[in-house]
DNA sequence: AATGAATGAGCCTTCATTCAT
DNA sequence: GATGAATGAAGGCTCATTCAT
């Protein structure tokens, strides 16, 4: 109660983020946060100023656990469409991730549709320098003359097939059917993405497996 | 106070509309929306029992209004890949559509984010006979043995990529730059996504613009 | 819907009296009274001016209908033994009959809580009457020379006596049991009221059968 | 703002106890109660839970204050009248006690009317003690043999006599007449009812005043 | 005469915040 | 530094009442 002082804040940080991400903004209450970190009431204005202050905290926060891996890497030569199945089946993973980032996603899904003032700086911080791999990525599939919105656009597809799983997720279960959609691997639509975008792009109409040398 | 009776139910839904989507459910205040509609503070649960119940008759209407176009039709013996292209323009008219839509997007962001009841009904009242369509355009263009997952996943591509640009729109728009983002013309695109699509599904090399080769 | 104009108003007044009864006057809601009553939302209002209007119109109507016997009578000549005993039971019968005033005497146990200006005009009305005929029974009991004070607190010990099983039912269902309050039968308990109190007059300790002319 | 920091929760038990008793429950608005109790309007809901959990305590609290004296007792060997005589006046004196009780006895009153949760608890907090008290003495003064139902009926009709003077005061006030209601002393109704009772009970012809013979 | 759609005052309750410790 | 008892502003909802028909 008086060395783990820290502690508290984070645990706040932690349970914030659940929390927002279950229920909202509004609609989680700063008591429930505080009983469920096990934290003072007036732990949440004591730290963070007031509610606000937690909600923007716990935002960067959540994005710092959840995208803090490194943007991926290769060995230099590694051909592109490897990297480009990587990237895919990577961006999916973290997407749909089903151990930690539960609520992490739900909470960004809230932030996207609400964009405050952490939006742009997780844009920044977290997205950028993986879209900038992406788009590394697709230079080397696509020819070198194209424009930089074509550039753009096409990236745009592969993130947005991939984001669809889960933005849409509700949609898709039940258009599906509860039983099919639970039967999807993340293996399984990474590939399906992934062969998709490579032959959108004029390479390998083959499943990965069938590929000569990888 | 008698010819417009029925208008106070419909000003309230649009109203409530645009707050819900501004602010999201609990921070949207009965009290605000009323009188924003001009309506009396008791109309919300006279007209819809409780503010949840307006809720959801307010993403119904949202819906309703933005997607009550009966599924698009096409003369029989259309090419699959001109209804496609017409599909995939459609969606992104109505996705995009800068007349009405601010919120009514915003409102499906959050429903999204934290299904509710609404959810569910308007998956089955407008989503599903537009995914039927695409299906149906999709099977035309995919071989006759394709298994219903590939057949779902690959609808679910050509819908990720144009809701993309509704869902991620301030992402999208701060790693493209304002003024690039605000080029982006609706056909342009259209276009893309298509000719994306088409490629990946190995038809069609030549629209939008009798592309050489590859 | 026309031609049963008047019952109406009946059918609200004896609507009200058991809801009145059950719940209180505020706790009473009109929309349910109007509902039980298969009458208009408006009709309270419209019949008896307002809420308030109803009530003391059916504390009223309660009184007429539940004291509307006319004093008990008998042969002149009677013992007034008799008379005691026909009294009482006739008044417990009054205070205990589960056909029809369950409510009505919960209504006049709400306006003795909480005396409104009906309670004045009931006594007047329809107490008064009873009250004076047990007296004049009681004055035969009594020796000549007895004063007022003396017959009224007789005449008090009587009627306290009954009531009490109305007044304090739940208190004393609580303290013998459920099952023993339930066999508790009227006759049982006008017997043992009416023996208790000629017993207390020193007139018979036998009980009413043991009574060799009667 | 520290010292009477407890007194908070009292000021409000008795403040709501005058409300409750003179606006009947949901005619008491917990704004009057708090302003009243110079308390805030969030103190209701605070301490006790909601509003029916303050009327609970408050219930509570007015038998408490009123009925807490603990059970009369007397030397061993003391004749039971003397202990009747005794009980009656104690039981009296509470019911019309002139200093506290205005309130108090009201609020009874309607909680035997519409009886809640309240009830059964006070009933065995501070009622059946007494009760079982008054048992003991009539056992000695009834024959050995009696019943359980004779007994309780017999005890009844002693608190039947009592109650009357609190619960029908304000008929038994209009019958008599305003004047010679407010003559009647506490001492004179209990020698009454306890001279009737013993004399029921085939004891004593001797107190109040070693009448003769009757 | 009688209706029922619509109103607005106000009630109970919640909840972020504060302040004395 | 950290707490938790207490606050007051405001929110959702109810309900008696009205008014045009």
């Amino acid at each position: 109660m008086h060395a783990q002082t820290e502690d508290v804040r984070t645990r706040l940080l932690e349970t914030a983020g659940e929390i927002f991400a279950e229920r909202g903004f509004s609609a989680a209450k700063v008591r429930d946060i505080c009983k469920a970190a096990e934290a003072n009431v007036a732990s949440v204005n004591y730290y963070f100023g007031d509610k606000m202050g937690l909600y923007i905290e716990t935002v960067k926060h959540a994005h710092a656990a959840n995208f803090s891996d490194p943007p991926p890497q290769w060995p230099s030569g590694t051909a592109a469409e490897i990297k480009l199945r990587g990237f895919i089946r990577g961006m999916l993973m973290h997407l749909l991730n089903p151990t930690r980032p539960a609520w992490n996603a739900k909470l960004m899904m809230r932030e996207m549709a609400e964009p405050t003032d952490a939006c742009k700086q997780i844009t920044e911080q977290y997205i950028r320098p993986m879209f900038c791999v992406l788009i590394s990525i697709l230079r080397e599939l696509l020819p070198a003359d194209v424009t930089d919105d074509k550039l753009h656009m096409t990236a745009f597809s592969v993130v947005g097939q991939c984001v669809f799983y889960r933005v849409q997720e509700p949609v898709a279960r039940e258009l599906v059917g509860e039983e099919a959609y639970a039967s999807y691997a993340v293996d399984q639509i990474a590939a399906h993405i992934a062969g998709f975008t490579l032959a959108a792009l004029g390479h390998s109409l083959s499943p990965p497996a069938a590929r000569p040398a990888l």
